[in-house]
DNA sequence: CGCCTATTTGACCTTTCTCAATAGATGTGG
DNA sequence: CCACATCTATTGAGAAAGGTCAAATAGGCG
């Protein structure tokens, strides 16, 4: 998993399901693929295409955006080592538009690989399905972000969800986490208006939980961020990860907090 | 499929998904499976078991359903023929609780049953694959339900996706829903308090849209129904079925109606 | 018949939305 | 490098959808 390989994400995203051996990296090497960068707002894929192809993001931020409503509303997000379309080699439907936030470096993947990969390695494929499965847990857990907390509540589990993706992949680990994100995306994947967006930013801002400056999220207080957003990181499927090695651990390893803290571990 | 079959529901909702052989037929036939029965509110599986099993849906509904708020919010809603926790084979956590929503009749099912299918029937094995992705699909457009409809249109597209689910598998044809759903039940689904949930089905009601009395919705005007909530079912991944037989079928067949209406047939 | 649960209604409150205007940032061509 | 155009962020004020609380009514079932 040197930094020269192209696809070094996907591989430690795919690592966080069952070690890789170096016949799975192997296979992972000769993945045929082309690369390509796009702007920001670009449409990968539209509602009703027909996909030959998947998407792996190899750096950036991609989301599932309804195309109709005025406000676009997003329904989920994906970080570097994703593969936010790999459910299309077994169901070719496409519902909603696959769009970048902010500029992105795709790898655009036929089908044809992740098929014959059921034969050539099992073990692999079994990997693949369960990143289909963690993204429908995903989705789940989305479920509620939106319906069962309040606006604030939402804004920062929508942040502990990125910063915790990201981690797992080598990214964002001294808890920055890019953002190319403008306020109106945010509120489109927070259901919520952009006005109400801005003022509830504001607020986590006030709190000293985040600082939000040119396009990085610095979250300077990580445990309040969670207890606040009531992150509970199981439903990713992540194995251990290092300690959070941010302000203000917390004090009492008996508390609630402490709970999730060891989750995190 | 004859109706003795107990697992008939089930032969329905896979043959959506490809025809069934008669080999694939004679596996369902040789399913182990316990039945049992259940009353209203029971929880078939907690957050945090760990599965051995999974549970098909022959009678009534089953529902996931959030343990934590007070509200328990749903997540996701079952009809027979249904395996809500089919994806439990290939990812052994449970995020939410599996509860019935009124007396219901389940089959408790090994997952060793569907292992060994993968080898016996890659037929079988793929279309079992596609119900997972389905299920997948549908939590991505109740995302959408929650966020980006008002609570009238909510509760009626829910309404609409459970007809059309029922009528999938041989149930509701004749556009009668049963319901055991208390209205404290539907609002959690729909994301609304129990008190406006009936303050919206009484709107539905007087809209003359539907009619609801001893635990039956009677959609009396499906295309109003429909085009009320915005329903596509294109998310379904279900083959073309057939016409409603509804009253006030859609008079101009250009309009948006027809286009619903011709996915429908 | 009486209890328990579910439904219905009214009154009031809160969150969030919408509209509109301003300010700041970013980018582009001259 | 400036001036303009455009997009994004911020602020204020009023409106709307839906939530909460509390009480009354209506069903269903032993």
């Amino acid at each position: 998993m040197q930094a020269g390989f192209p696809f070094s994400r996907f591989a430690d995203r795919l690592a966080t399901q069952g070690a890789l051996s170096s016949d799975s990296l192997d296979l992972l090497a000769k993945m045929p693929s082309s690369i390509s960068h796009y702007g920001s707002r670009h449409h990968l894929m539209q509602r009703g295409e027909l996909p030959t192809h998947c998407h792996l993001l190899l750096q950036g931020y991609l989301c599932w955006q309804d195309p109709d409503g005025r406000d676009g509303r997003i329904i989920s997000i994906h970080v570097p080592g994703d593969v936010p379309d790999l459910y299309t080699v077994h169901d070719l439907q496409v519902d909603y538009d696959l769009v970048t936030v902010g500029p992105a470096v795709v790898a655009s993947v036929p089908h044809r690989f992740f098929r014959e990969l059921a034969e050539l390695s099992p073990t692999l494929w079994r990997s693949l399905l369960r990143l289909i499965l963690i993204d429908a847990a995903t989705s789940r857990n989305w479920i509620l972000n939106v319906s069962s907390r309040d606006a604030l509540e939402r804004v920062a589990h929508l942040i502990c969800e990125l910063a915790t993706r990201l981690r797992a992949v080598g990214l964002a680990r001294d808890l920055r986490v890019p953002s190319p994100f403008t306020q109106s995306e945010l509120a489109a994947a927070c259901s919520i208006s952009a006005v109400h967006a801005n003022r509830t930013i504001q607020e986590l801002r006030r709190s000293s939980l985040l600082q939000w400056h040119s396009k990085t999220i610095t979250i300077t207080n990580w445990y309040g961020l969670v207890r606040l957003a009531g992150f509970n990181p199981a439903y990713l499927r992540l194995p251990a990860i290092d300690e959070v090695e941010a302000a203000e651990p917390p004090t009492a390893r008996s508390t609630e907090a402490a709970v999730i803290a060891d989750s995190l571990r």
